[in-house]
DNA sequence: GACCTGCTGCGGCGTG
């Protein structure tokens, strides 16, 4: 091998000559044999100057592609006071592996580094505050603060910046949080007047780069320069398997269930799959998603038993967001350090780039929800030379000939699953939500803003926030709207003070004086599960758990010593016995394109060589129902007391179509794939689709008195019906597809 | 029929 002082490496000149001194030789000392493709085609990117972003997979060498080159560019400068480069970063966990990687490359350029986020010591962060220089890691609720409580020396600290980078920025797009960073950074250019600092993202690949390019910078996306990382791979093995659900006893609710009595078994793990799991995952680095928090411990609980029963170590572990911060590291640690073969069973916890070193495979319970998580959990197997990525989707349906209805019969889970390899293979994922009107962030963003600037008047409120700011879509008579729903007798949030200034109210000051003020999103209350003294971690507030009550938590069996309402404590002791926990969720949305795929793969006559005979089978009998019900020329089905509709839609359409339906006293039921109407026949119903058709809709206001729990963001709550009609309406419905679909199924709609 | 994420300031006390 070359020695790199030598200078006769691999790397190319162009990138490579054009950093800092330092950062040469930090790289000579890491032996790299050359810099990936990514940050070939960054460095000079970033040199230039201006916004970009940086798409590659995850543990590409995004962060050094982004970091070296600003480094160069602080050290190629003069040396001025005040924070230099702000990193963003979504997760503390994130911000703790990217200290560790960076440091010594910070230290070999003499360049100070910073970690910010809650767990850090305010001892620490004043000390970064009184003479800010460097790099600093933040959070965006961290950065908040900052902003809330010293917005008078925001100048101080950014006006010297060259440069902001968010990391995992894919995962912010189109969401509250992701709206509440791009406030910020604009809320910052702002009081330094600088016109534009350099934003700087990291991504996924996307679909569609530019939305990324976008979501970056909301006011100019059209000059992001959108440099992608070349994605050569190893290649991917992929096998979708099948599984027939265990016969069940219908009604084993409160029979006396002895303590003996297989848990899982009776929670729909077919036999076969646990076997098949517990024979290909032993023994090797894997990830299993299971797809909830109940299934995770569900399998990962069943697996441990079958270790025990095999008289070997157990090597199948829980990972989920109400797990307690010591369990998870213990896992993850296990996964990047420990050469024992190691399967973590996880929800989504384990997608984003948290560094866990790389897995020989991937498996997964069921289909999932998107294409783009599909792609997020591949990139976790095959990074090794020679090895290819490695994914097994294991599908359960129900026994055949059990189940007359129609959605039992046609193996919905299996065909969507194949739909989504199908797209995966295609290439798409799909794209980020487009923004919305996001009331609920912007509504917050005013109280920031008033903290920060200890008062504003409307005018310029509007000003930062909506016409400089990311709030795009709302104009100053919406803007005025809300400003008069947050002063209103009821929510008291902001009040006007004799000058004209925007001020905060009598409610408002318990929200901002509140601890919890800086995070955008909801939060559930829960109580913390406790062993002597060791935390195991969280069980939300609202199912009812009583002493003697057995659960499966942290991958095994406990039982429920005392619950203490007072301090939300459960204390645990284990057990033999137990029924998995329950989690409640808000559920999410499948795209129109998969869905639309979906009935193609039942159309056709392919077949796939990525499935095995169990689900070749299921397709089979599933292709063979859809002929049976003719779903290839009509899409409402009479069944039982009233009929099926079949649309093949996204569920924002779906779900737009069932409040449709709902707006016309039908009595409705949305299921994933399809709608069931009662006490109904095809004839009313394809009246009412070609009324539709022809342009007569319901109003929105009838819809949305269908919507059962409209509040789902943070301070959804403090808005007026009116303003909460106009967020459902643009960012959780599709009020705009419904003629379109009704006028596409009444076409289809024969037989009456 | 789901999942995930985050957190300041200040008073009071003990210790070197």
């Amino acid at each position: 091998m070359q020695t790199p002082t030598t200078g006769t490496t691999n790397l190319r000149p162009s990138a490579f000559e054009r950093l800092g001194h330092p950062v040469r030789r930090w790289i000579w000392q890491q032996k790299w044999q050359r810099l990936r493709d990514v940050q070939e085609k960054a460095i000079p990117a970033i040199l230039a100057g201006g916004d970009v972003v940086v798409s590659a997979r995850t543990a590409a060498g995004k962060t050094e592609a982004a970091i070296m080159p600003l480094l160069t560019r602080v050290l190629d400068g003069d040396g001025r006071d005040g924070f230099r480069i702000l990193y963003v970063s979504p997760l503390k966990a994130l911000i703790n592996d990217q200290y560790r990687r960076l440091e010594p490359l910070c230290e070999a350029c003499d360049i100070p580094l910073h970690k910010w986020h809650g767990d850090v010591s305010a001892d620490a962060k004043a000390r970064a505050r009184k003479t800010p220089n460097g790099v600093v890691l933040i959070t965006p609720e961290s950065l908040e603060a900052l902003l809330v409580r010293r917005g008078k020396e925001v100048r101080f600290l950014f006006s010297s910046l060259e440069a902001v980078v968010i990391d995992e920025l894919h995962a912010l797009i189109g969401t509250e949080r992701g709206m509440q960073l791009q406030s910020i950074l604009n809320r910052i250019e702002i009081a330094c007047d600088r016109e534009r600092i350099d934003r700087i993202g990291l991504s996924a690949t996307l679909g569609d780069m530019r939305l990324a390019a976008d979501a970056l910078r909301p006011t100019g996306g059209a000059d992001v320069k959108v440099i992608e990382g070349n994605d050569e791979g190893n290649g991917l093995k992929l096998q979708i398997r099948g599984y027939y659900e265990t016969e069940r006893e219908e009604d084993d609710g409160e029979k006396d269930a002895s303590p003996d009595e297989d848990t899982a078994e009776r929670h729909g793990i077919p036999e076969r799959l646990a076997d098949d799991l517990f024979r290909l995952l032993r023994g090797h680095r894997n990830l299993l998603f299971g797809g909830s928090r109940q299934r995770v411990e569900l399998y990962a609980d069943r697996l441990r038993l079958m270790c025990e029963d095999n008289r070997v170590p157990n090597e199948f572990f829980p990972h989920h967001g109400s797990l307690s911060k010591a369990e998870r590291e213990d896992v993850e640690l296990r996964l990047r350090d420990d050469p024992r073969p190691t399967t973590a069973v996880a929800t989504t916890t384990l997608e984003l780039g948290i560094d866990i070193g790389d897995v020989e495979s991937v498996a997964q319970i069921g289909p999932g929800f998107s294409v783009s998580s599909l792609r997020q959990r591949l990139g976790r197997s095959g990074r090794r030379a020679g090895s290819p990525a490695i994914m097994r989707m294991f599908v359960i349906e129900r026994n055949p000939g059990r189940g007359q209805h129609p959605l039992e019969r046609l193996n919905l889970g299996l065909i969507q699953s194949i739909a989504m390899i199908e797209c995966l293979k295609d290439g798409w994922c799909e794209p980020p939500a487009p923004a919305g009107l996001h009331l609920s962030t912007l509504l917050h963003q005013v109280l920031a803003l008033i903290l920060q600037k200890g008062g504003a008047s409307p005018q310029s409120a509007w000003k930062i926030l909506c016409d400089r700011g990311p709030f795009k879509r709302v104009d100053r008579a919406m803007f005025a709207d809300l400003l008069r729903c947050m002063a209103s007798a009821e929510n008291k949030l902001i009040e006007q003070s004799p000058e004209g200034l925007l001020m905060i109210g009598e409610f408002g000051e318990r929200i901002t004086e509140a601890h919890d003020f800086y995070p955008v999103f909801s939060i559930e209350r829960e109580y913390r599960i406790i062993h002597e003294a060791r935390t195991l971690g969280t069980y939300p507030l609202d199912s009812a758990i009583k002493p003697g009550e057995t659960l499966i938590f942290a991958g095994r069996r406990w039982q429920v010593i005392e619950v203490d309402d007072p301090t939300r404590i459960i204390t645990v002791k284990p057990t033999r016995g137990g029924k998995p926990p329950r989690f409640s969720g808000n559920g999410g949305g499948l795209h129109n394109r998969i869905a639309k795929e979906m009935k193609h793969v039942l159309e056709g006559a392919e077949q796939f060589a990525y499935i095995d005979r169990v689900a070749a089978d299921m397709l089979a009998s599933a292709r063979q129902c859809f002929g049976e019900l003719g779903l290839a020329t009509r899409s409402v089905l009479p069944h039982a007391d009233g009929v099926l509709v079949f649309p093949w839609i996204g569920t924002q359409k779906l779900t737009t179509l069932t409040l449709a339906f709902l707006a016309r006293d039908f009595r409705t039921t949305q299921f994933q794939h399809a709608i069931e109407l009662q006490d109904c026949d095809a004839e009313g119903v394809g009246q009412c689709l070609a009324c539709w058709a022809s342009g007569d809709l319901p109003t929105i206001e009838t819809m949305m008195a269908g919507v059962s729990r409209p509040n789902v963001a943070r301070f959804d709550h403090h808005l007026s019906q009116d303003l909460m009609t106009m967020v459902t309406v643009q960012e959780r419905l599709d009020y705009g597809s419904l003629q379109e679909v009704a006028s596409r199924l009444a076409s289809t709609t024969v037989g009456y």
